[in-house]
DNA sequence: CGTTGAAATATGTCCGGACAAATTTTGGGC
DNA sequence: GCCCAAAATTTGTCCGGACATATTTCAACG
């Protein structure tokens, strides 16, 4: 059996159960926000872990945000949750656009018919019978919603349906590998809207609260829409920080 | 003298050093986008590293989303450059708050007191008395509302307070000039939100309109902060599209 | 020819250790 | 009390190795 950070089956990776333990203390105020955590020493200490497992723990909740490391000093908590406080590198937005590679695609309905010209106003009326698939987009190794999916697939590339469930990966890279063909452009749409009632429920969400709405469509090299999806993203997760330093003064923790 | 991965003196550690060298050869063309990396053990025997060494290095390339590592399968090349477009596109949406110096600041509200922790959680419990200014900036020329403010001004500037209603541009470039201080370092956070009661109305939306939220704070060298502020933008300005023409890198755009 | 299963391959996880570099703390001198 | 140098502390970099797990390859089989 793996080492159990805490009681209970948990076959995670030691470092994602030390990561998520350290998280929820943070969350609880157990390290409030200000203070330092313990040292990697002590935390390898604590859970019988090497250093090495601890550091990757920690550089986890670096990069959620949470804390922030310095040479020399110790790892200070920035926030109790993510997202939602000041030091965070403008990286985590890029990485926010990069999910298709290493997410699971959870399909929650799948049928063939002309899209609703209100779900899909930009591929015109004369497009005949699509596949389209409503999925939810979970991030790796969790069951975390990233995005809320209604994906529109030209009937000529309908054939995808069978490895949509369980193939990884961008479709429309997958399309291209299948058919041999290219995707020519891709034009994007982002605008905030509130939450639909569609999504709210998916992704753990309310009405009151607020999308990121991206469509996006794909068009090959004569111009015909091979695919196109809206993708409904929970707000929260697009807050980030600008750290915009002048020359900081050394000792001074943004 | 440090191992150097390439001629000539290099201090950087070895890892960005391997790191910057493929991130060349990508570019170049030398693994062109859709082939694999060679694998770990390859890349620690060229460049006599370790392979944590060279795990790191790979690392910050899936970072930066130029490969793409799978267990069991190797090191796939996603894109032969940075992601240009998004970064494009977040400098735009940067860009357009940009506005401080074109703009009428019409204040509506001015008191002394202390910060209501809600609205300014960042700025702490300790602060004292700040002035705390309630404006909305109108376009130029126009009466339309570009944004609904919140402003704090720590007590030590409050001596502005007779020029804000006049003057021009940025407020904290104006402390610094009337004060001889200088702002050391500036944080920014931007998220989306429903629209708040109080900034409804002035804004000309409703409760069920959505806000992009933009928080700054303006340290001096000690670390204090000068100037605190809170903008409520209408989220419709916001909206915009990208048209990601591709030229030659298969990219993870999903 | 397709299928299956074993072997080879490649990355993921984890360990223990060593030294370097940055920061903080300590203590002596003024 | 303040300043400066030495010591202690803490994270950063790097090494070598081991086993786990996912994928690919390939030969044997039907």
């Amino acid at each position: 059996m793996d080492k159990q950070i805490s009681s209970g089956v948990d076959d995670r990776p030691q470092y994602v159960q030390i990561r998520d333990l350290m998280r929820d203390r943070i969350a609880k105020g157990q390290y409030p926000v200000g203070s330092f955590l313990p040292t990697e020493s002590e935390l390898c200490a604590e859970f019988t872990s090497s250093r090495h497992t601890v550091r990757e723990a920690l550089r986890l909740l670096t990069e959620a945000g949470l804390i922030q490391r310095r040479q020399g000093s110790g790892s200070r908590v920035m926030a109790a949750t993510p997202h939602q406080n000041y030091v965070h590198a403008m990286r985590s937005l890029d990485q926010l656009f990069q999910y298709a590679s290493d997410t699971r695609f959870l399909v929650s309905e799948m049928t063939t018919g002309k899209p609703e010209p209100t779900v899909f106003p930009e591929v015109g009326d004369d497009v005949g019978e699509c596949l389209i698939v409503r999925a939810l987009r979970l991030e790796r190794d969790e069951d975390i919603p990233i995005c809320d999916s209604i994906v529109l697939v030209n009937a000529a590339f309908a054939g995808i349906a069978d490895e949509l469930e369980h193939g990884t990966g961008a479709i429309y890279r997958r399309i291209e590998e299948r058919f041999g063909v290219e995707v020519a452009q891709v034009v994007q749409d982002i605008s905030v809207c509130p939450m639909p009632a569609g999504s709210a429920k998916p992704l753990g969400k309310t009405l009151q609260d607020v999308a990121v709405c991206v469509r996006r469509r794909y068009l090959g090299p004569d111009g015909a829409v091979m695919l196109a999806s809206v993708n409904y993203h929970p707000a929260d997760r697009f807050a980030y920080t600008m750290d915009l330093r002048r020359e900081g003064p050394k000792g001074a923790w943004s």
